[in-house]
DNA sequence: GTTGCGTTTATTTTT
DNA sequence: TAAACGCAAC
């Protein structure tokens, strides 16, 4: 480790001792780098052993990442028993461990949204209020969102008194107690019940409190509530907690994220030392300063500005285009003429985006001009129907309790068990309080059922019997794999069902990738399971088989499409930053219902600071939206940014007003009106 | 069990 | 505009 290397702020943040820190990183202020070098500080110069030393990151690429460089600065032999994981990975192992203490079993299934979407849309329809229809998504959102505050489900208030409420007030406790007899848990339940977990029991505290003596946690920003306490229980003894992110980064609010947390750090923890990362490695001047021209304007965050060691580099440009296509056609224009005057890669370029639709434009414009692009985001592998069959296959081998997934596969591929009999095993379930499966097993003393019916789910029962012995047999899980799908007639489903030939075999290949991550898991892995492969699975961890994950995609030279959501924490030479107007950015939703307009700010933030040498802001003047032609209004945001910092061209209307003169012009406008008509 | 048609709705998505 | 969904009809 070269602690030498990191600028003095760095070195104070890599050095801190016992006791809470803080670090404050700006974009792209070499963050990773001085947590790294923290967690080899710890190790080499004051002793810590690895088991001692707990990392938590968000996504598991930065926590592959931060332990292939915490290996390269100690060697992997000073690593192990180092826990870098993320926070939801890290949950799991906790639950494997402990979870018995909590009602559920060690074997328990984690639910993806797809599973909880099922549940719920279930539990929509036995609650029924008055044969109205409820979107479940929204449900899940709300329920979601409770969990995240950790609010119990006897404690969720109804507070705007809005329907969706009352149902969500209705599906919470059915839900949760649905997942605890399915001995189940989603997402947010990995962290809520660990933090229960450790609040409930103290001996389970203390034994991870020993455990964990030094905990580091990456983009702070983003915590929850659940996260939250799950930390201030874990450091509670010792209080070594140190903690990295940037306010002016944090773009997750709507999924529970509490800038509080940054915000309130030495609150929380009080004689917390904070250290701020302002030097930026990244970008060039004019686009720091116009980065900080725009973030200045929130009102509630940590003052701290940007500054390079390097040139200011060439202003921000900024293009008032047509419409969409003349704005597609703009940046091609620019993405032909830089490439060819500074060699550059196709890869070296970006065009971020607010939402997702934007995209089409260019993917056609890129497409027509033979350009190779890659699109990140979308949907994901995991998503499609066929994967998920089978994934449903293995999470009820692995929990027969798994009713969602058990109900998913009971009938398919067919073999004679209807809605009919289906609806009776479930009201026998329901009457007995038995499990759906215990039912099945017993589906031959049921006197409500015909023989052929009860004969199909004895062979089912048998069938699961079987696989869940063979997939016992060691070194034998691909193959054990490959005849479940033979013999339960997977792929002949989907040459049935889909008639488009080429869709079909995507979909069948598709089934064969999630055969093939089996296997590189089982390489992979030193003690593997089907549980363990499963939870691989759901945690999106690296055994995921799409053959374009997003960092393999950002591989190819290749322009990039994406959100900017999806762009945090990456870079590149060039980025476009399209559609800035109004409505976009910010978007719709945060002018008529949210009002979050400094997290809207916040991801124009995130946006600029993405580019290194050179950034492109644009915009067009009308576009086509739900078919029908709009005036679209620049983004507010860009009279945020000093003139003299932007060069505007084609257009040559300046960056729209600031808010106060709109308002004004508005009101005199209005005051004009009055007058006219008052004569 | 499909197919087809009308209705509805339209952010962001680390796990 | 377009995609996703639900319901009714085949």
């Amino acid at each position: 480790m070269d602690i030498s290397q990191l600028n003095p702020q760095q070195q104070e943040a890599a050095c801190h001792g016992e006791g809470p820190l803080l670090i404050l990183a700006g974009a792209g202020s070499g963050k990773t780098r001085v947590i790294t070098c923290r967690i080899a500080h710890l190790s080499a110069a004051r002793g810590v052993a690895p088991e001692n030393i707990l990392a938590v990151t968000f996504t598991n690429k930065a926590a592959r990442e931060m332990r292939e460089r915490v290996e390269e600065m100690l060697g992997k032999k000073r690593c192990k028993g180092m826990v870098i994981a993320t926070f939801h990975s890290l949950c799991v192992r906790i639950l494997r461990e402990d979870i018995e203490a909590l009602g559920y079993k060690k074997n328990f299934s984690i639910y993806s949204t797809a599973d909880q979407l099922r549940l719920i849309k279930d539990l929509i329809q036995q609650v029924d209020i008055g044969g109205r229809k409820f979107d479940a998504e929204r449900v899940l959102y709300a329920i979601s969102d409770a969990k995240n505050r950790l609010v119990p489900p006897e404690k969720f208030a109804v507070k705007y008194h809005d329907d969706y409420e009352y149902m969500a007030a209705a599906v919470y406790p059915r839900y949760q107690k649905a997942l605890k007899a399915f001995n189940a848990v989603d997402f947010d339940d990995l962290i809520m019940l660990v933090a229960r977990l450790l609040q409930e029991q103290p001996a389970v505290l203390e034994k991870y409190r020993a455990r964990f003596r030094y905990i580091l946690v990456d983009e702070y920003q983003d915590t929850n509530a659940a996260q939250y306490l799950l930390l201030k229980l874990l450091a509670g003894g010792h209080r070594n907690l140190c903690v990295v992110g940037d306010d002016d980064q944090s773009i997750y609010g709507w999924r529970g994220a509490d800038l509080g947390n940054i915000l309130e750090f030495e609150r929380d923890f009080p004689g917390a030392r904070v250290v701020k990362l302002e030097q930026n490695y990244r970008s060039t001047g004019n686009i720091l300063a116009a980065a900080n021209a725009v973030i200045k304007n929130n009102g509630k965050r940590r003052e701290k500005a940007l500054w390079t060691a390097d040139g200011a580099g060439p202003r921000v440009d900024y293009l008032l285009c047509e419409d969409e296509e003349d704005e597609a056609r703009a940046v091609m224009e620019r993405i032909h003429g830089e490439r060819f005057r500074e060699e550059l890669n196709y890869s070296d370029f970006a065009i971020l985006y607010r939402t997702n639709v934007q995209s089409r434009a260019f993917e056609e414009q890129l497409r027509y001009e033979n350009i190779p692009y890659v699109l990140i985001g979308g949907q994901q592998f995991f998503d499609r129907k066929e994967v998920k069959d089978l994934i449903a296959y293995l999470k009820v081998l692995v929990n027969h309790r798994d009713e969602v997934n058990l109900l998913r596969i009971l009938n398919y591929p067919k073999r004679g068990i209807g809605e009919t009999t289906a609806d009776r095993l479930i009201r026998h379930s329901a009457q007995t309080q038995n499990p759906l499966w215990e039912v099945l097993k017993s589906a031959g003393e049921l006197d409500d059922l015909g023989d052929k019916a009860q004969e199909a789910i004895a062979a089912f029962v048998a069938l699961m019997e079987r696989y869940r012995r063979l997939f016992n047999r060691h070194g034998m899980m691909v193959e054990t794999l490959r005849e479940l799908i033979a013999e339960v007639r997977l792929e002949q489903e989907i040459y049935r069902t889909v008639d488009d030939p080429a869709k079909a075999r995507r979909r069948v290949e598709n089934m064969e990738e999630v055969a093939n991550a089996l296997a590189s898991y089982l390489e992979r892995e030193e003690s593997p399971s089907l549980p363990g492969f499963l939870e691989k699975v759901s945690l999106l961890d690296e055994e995921r088989p799409g053959r374009d994950s997003k960092e393999k995609k950002l591989e190819r030279d290749a322009v990039v499409l994406m959100s900017i959501h999806s762009s945090k924490g990456l870079e590149f030479p060039h980025v476009f930053l399209v559609g800035m107007e109004e409505e976009f950015l910010p978007h719709k939703k945060t002018l008529t219902e949210t009002f979050d307009l400094d997290e809207e700010r916040r991801l124009c933030y995130v946006g600029i600071t993405r580019a290194r040498r050179r950034l492109v802001l644009t915009g067009a003047r009308r576009r086509k939206k739900y078919g029908e032609m709009q005036l679209r209004v620049p983004s507010r945001f860009l009279a945020e940014i000093p003139a003299e910092l932007l060069n505007a061209s084609r257009g040559e209307e300046p960056p729209q007003l600031p808010e106060e003169e709109k308002d004004q012009r508005a009101s005199k406008a209005f005051a004009n009106i009055m007058s006219i008509l008052g004569d």
